[in-house]
DNA sequence: GCTTCATGTTTACAAACGTAGTCGAACTGC
DNA sequence: GCAGTTCGACTACGTTTGTAAACATGAAGC
């Protein structure tokens, strides 16, 4: 069976992600002067994170002198796009109209918000 | 600081919890008639994993002679608008509008999904 | 009264995860 | 050349998760 889905990744390995969707490639050093701001981490934390990552081919390396530059391996926006698909599948049956229609309703869109979809959905429109 | 957030409950823990959404009270062994239709559990793994619900609280249970019976302690419609937001603070900055826009961008939603939703907001609407 | 069945409780154990320390090799500065 | 620094690799360890067996206990039948 081909690996169709994406690698699975945790929530501590998402930041580090972040990071280097944000700027890449970053040596270790500079992702936790990134992650280490928001989350209280030591470096060899973040380094674990990588490694893990790197085995999952989540994260590319490429060599720089004695150390490694770090790069992701998948686009942000395919990963995103895979979560948001396991959420609607798991807890809306798939359908994507459905979480919209939740969100709508249960106080998470503001007028704005609702305004800014409707707009989006327009220029959708053929 | 006060526990604001929804338990934490896991893949497999969903699965029951949904199975209690669905109809409820249930005993252990309804549940596991349920569940293990499509995930392929022993009626001991379903019972672990309504005792890790219970010590949660996101399960209550009703004493019915010598068994219990269990029941969801919170409404799916909360559970499933903790997931959301979650998704949507992690990966859209908070920005419900974000995920939609990445929805319609990003193949996810089909033709009736959008008109659906179009609907939906135009209903919204003061 | 003993067997058997149903059921909750306890215990088990491997994998994944969060978090981090240690080690050894390479480089830097003297 | 030697000492300190920088890195990745390896090791560690407690917790959560997935999965389930073993155990205790009470009901039910005979």
């Amino acid at each position: 069976m081909p690996d169709n889905s994406q690698p699975q990744i945790s929530e501590a390995e998402h930041a580090v992600m972040e990071a280097l969707w944000a700027r890449s490639p970053l040596t270790a050093a500079e992702v936790c002067e990134s992650v280490c701001a928001t989350r209280d981490w030591s470096l060899a934390t973040v380094k674990t994170l990588l490694s893990r990552l790197v085995s999952k081919d989540a994260v590319l390396t490429e060599p720089d002198g004695r150390r490694f530059l770090y790069s992701p391996a998948m686009a942000r926006k395919d990963y995103v796009g895979g979560e948001s698909r396991r959420l609607v599948d798991r807890l809306f049956g798939g359908k994507a109209a459905s979480l919209v229609a939740h969100l709508a309703q249960e106080e998470a869109l503001t007028e704005s918000d609702i305004a800014e979809i409707e707009a989006l959905l327009k220029e959708l429109r053929p």
